[in-house]
DNA sequence: AACGCAAATGCAAATCAGTTGCATTTGCGT
DNA sequence: ACGCAAATGCAACTGATTTGCATTTGCGTT
């Protein structure tokens, strides 16, 4: 959890280290599903010692999704954009309805997909996002 | 097209007939994307028999969503929400992250996915949400 | 064919997520 | 330790959507 590391990472992404940039990374780091900047506001707000404005938690979200760190996505029903750490490797998860647990999928079925798509109708595919929502096995007895 | 017609869909939804709602009812019909309530309005309003007020489009769009005749999404990046008739089939969109144009997806890639990875993971699939992000033909020029 | 009332509409003001301008503060290279 | 560009806080603003309330309209009834 070091804030020495950190340093080290925004170096990386030219990102310059503050303290709010730390509390908002390490709230992502820690976060098990996708969250709104309200969110994180109110959880860092919460414990004092990192509170901050909520334009800065807005302006540090659009930095970090800028830089690759963090994805940003609209599928919430409420119209409330969410964020997460990208960790790189292209990644879906399978959701709970019942218990909200969150487990990651081996593999992307629409890789050959997106290339035929791109194809078919000539546009320049970029990205998706998917999210498969169910029933885990525990939740289901 | 007739008003006769709508009147009868209309009250098979428990809907009452109002001039507005036909022309709502209409406009939705010939579009051919998903479309905002802006869009909507901008176009009744200039063919001056059906103009209305933007609050009324969006009372009527909610509650043909609630009704189950058109479906609301929020996958446009700019936070405004897109309406298209619910064709009943399951369907997924195309949006081009210039000009924020929506197109929907013939077909679904995921069926057999779902039906393998409900195998494998002993969870019970329900649904998914997925958005495909490109440039559009036009756009890549 | 007019009547009455609940539901729908128009209008203006409110709300909510997100953004922006500007004064102040902070991080970082020297 | 110094200085300046970049980051933050704050408050005001924007643009989409919602809401309260007075007025109007659709529709079953007489």
């Amino acid at each position: 959890m070091g804030s020495i590391d950190l340093k080290v990472v925004f170096k990386k992404y030219g990102i310059k280290n503050t303290v709010q940039r730390q509390a908002v990374y390490n709230y992502l780091t820690d976060a098990s599903a996708p969250i709104t900047a309200e969110q994180i506001y109110m959880e860092l707000t919460q414990s004092e010692s990192d509170a901050m404005n909520l334009s800065t938690v807005y302006r540090i979200l659009d930095l970090f999704t800028k830089k690759g760190l963090v994805l940003k996505s609209n599928l919430q029903a409420d119209g409330k954009s969410t964020y997460e750490m990208n960790h790189m490797e292209h990644r879906h998860h399978l959701i709970c309805v019942k218990c909200n647990s969150i487990v990651p999928i081996k593999g992307c079925p629409l890789e050959d997909y997106e290339k035929r798509l791109g194809e078919s109708t000539n546009y320049q595919i970029l990205e998706h996002h998917l999210e498969i929502l169910g029933i885990c096995p525990k939740c289901r007895k």
